[in-house]
RNA sequence: GGCUGGAUGGCAGAGUGGUUAUGCAGCGGACUGCAACUCCGUGUACGCCGGUUCGAUUCCGACUCCAGCCUCCA
């Protein structure tokens, strides 16, 4: 098995630390708004990660955080006029019922960072021990980055470059401008915890440090985040992590593609950004996973009400090979398809070439619906077992394409049962008019049938 | 300015040193009362210029353009 790493810039065969065990952490969310589709992004990859990982039989500890104490959060909570913990719990609250729309299954661990302020605190006494970090007289602390020797080695950047661009501020209390904040003081009315160098709070970067040594151990295989982790985030994380154990942070750092709309990467700052929320109160989840899982994980998404439209039309090619075919048949013979989708899906989980397999196999499902029926339950039932690992096809496919979960439904099931009652009684009368009047009339709704021998069904498709 | 990626057919999106990605859309046929669904068949492709090679979309170099990071952002 394959996985691009980050650090070395190149796909490298995956060896745990542990044989048979994955130890992961992920950068989680800053709770003090909704999460939008680029946090969509990375939970849905690596959910799918942790999935394929739990298929291929490794037993997956994964490990995203929570991050409830940031200077985005005070600021916030004091505009909202509510407390701190008011303010992440609802938005706590609101992640996880987006994760679990997007059929994005709970990681082994969720630490947040106001959970572990003993464990960030030890971490920045043992840096200041080793000389990687220094207290400043205004009580904050600092860590000395020019103090350790290999940093910038996963942006590969060099020191000297990036102070002659540094747009950051001259803090004077810094001994170099390069220098960032790992304990931060609060002022008199902050939230804050007790500390050797006063009341104060944690800076960002030293909790996913401290949160990931106390989780999985001082190495572990790897870690994850979003395209714009990389710096500064993960490179501070390894020079504190580092510099504070002497071992080897991670062995493999794995990294999301951006989402982007018109180009342009959607985030907080640009203001660009659609929430998952208000994606989801007009698409069905699994339109918007499909979407996510369609683009190889590190490439870039362009997101558009017409490539959500393009998903569904090909999640609705799925589902429908799946419809009236039983598909809950155990199979434990290895096929052909599952074959494919193993051997790319180890290539660095290549989604989309697995889409591909799933789409030839949908294909035969057809055929064999036509051909030879005694076939179709078992192959149909391995095309749910592979959607399963994308966390795709798990609906049962009349909900999905009939648009229940969809906005916009005309009329109810029944009155178009109704409708559809009445055609079949003007076909059996030859009264092709009235029938094809109805189907009109239907269609215009955005709900198309389908006769078969069995019957009349129907999808529904926003006009 | 430094550092990363990327440029594929009408659109989306994989991949490969010589052979069909896949999906949507298009076209022809089968099925159908007519359709839809489904099936069969089918067209348009690898930014630009050089190099390596028997052969490059795929490897190497230059160029152009796009995106990201260098500041909080997933």
């Amino acid at each position: 098995m394959h996985i691009y790493n980050t650090l070395t810039r190149r796909k490298e065969v995956f060896t745990p630390l542990v044989a048979g065990k994955v130890s992961m952490y992920v950068c989680g969310m800053t709770v003090y708004d909704y999460c939008h589709l680029g946090h969509a992004r990375v939970m849905v990859a690596f959910d799918v990660i942790t999935r394929y990982l739990r298929e291929r039989g490794y037993d997956v500890n994964y490990v995203r955080n929570i991050t409830d104490i940031d200077d985005k959060i005070l600021k916030r909570a004091d505009e909202n006029g509510e407390s701190i913990t008011a303010l992440t719990e609802r938005m706590i609250d609101a992640m996880h019922e987006d994760e679990a729309r997007l059929n994005v299954l709970p990681p082994s661990h969720e630490p947040r960072a106001t959970g572990h302020i003993g464990d960030i605190v030890a971490m920045i006494e043992t840096l200041i021990e080793k000389g990687f970090a220094y207290p400043a007289d205004n009580g904050d602390v600092y860590y000395r980055v020019r103090k350790f020797a290999n940093y910038g080695k996963l942006n590969n950047r060099q020191l000297d470059d990036m102070r002659s661009g540094a747009r950051v501020e001259v803090d004077v209390h810094k001994e170099d401008p390069l220098d960032f904040v790992l304990w931060k003081a609060a002022k008199p009315t902050e939230a804050h915890w007790s500390s050797p160098w006063g009341n104060g709070r944690p800076g960002w970067h030293i909790e996913c440090s401290a949160m990931s040594t106390c989780c999985l151990g001082e190495t572990f295989d790897i870690h994850g985040g979003g395209p714009d982790l990389t710096f500064p985030h993960h490179e501070n994380e390894i020079a504190q992590s580092e510099a504070a154990t002497g071992k080897t942070y991670v062995n493999t750092w794995m990294h999301a593609g951006a989402v982007r709309v018109n180009q342009e990467k959607m985030s907080k700052s640009l203001g660009n950004f659609f929430t998952i929320r208000d994606v989801l109160a007009e698409h069905d989840p699994e339109v918007v996973r499909f979407l996510l899982v369609a683009s190889h994980y590190r490439s870039p998404i362009n997101y558009s009400v017409d490539s959500l439209t393009e998903a569904r039309k090909s999640l609705t090619r799925l589902y429908t090979a799946l419809e009236g075919v039983e598909s809950d048949a155990i199979s434990s013979q290895t096929s052909n398809y599952r074959e494919r989708f193993t051997q790319v899906m180890d290539d660095d989980f290549n989604t989309p070439e697995a889409l591909a397999v799933m789409f030839e196999l949908a294909r035969e499902v057809n055929r064999a619906k036509q051909e030879t029926p005694e076939q179709a339950p078992k192959l149909a039932a391995e095309l749910k077992q592979l959607g399963a690992v994308l966390g795709l096809l798990q609906q049962v496919p009349q909900t999905f394409l009939k648009g229940t979960q969809q906005q916009g439904m005309p009329l109810s099931e029944s009155e178009i049962e109704a409708k559809i009652a009445q055609r079949i009684d003007a076909k059996a009368n030859k009264n092709f008019a009235q029938a094809d009047a109805i189907r009109d009339e239907l269609a215009a709704l955005g709900i198309i049938l389908k006769d078969s021998r069995e019957g009349t069904s129907w999808v529904f498709e926003a006009p």
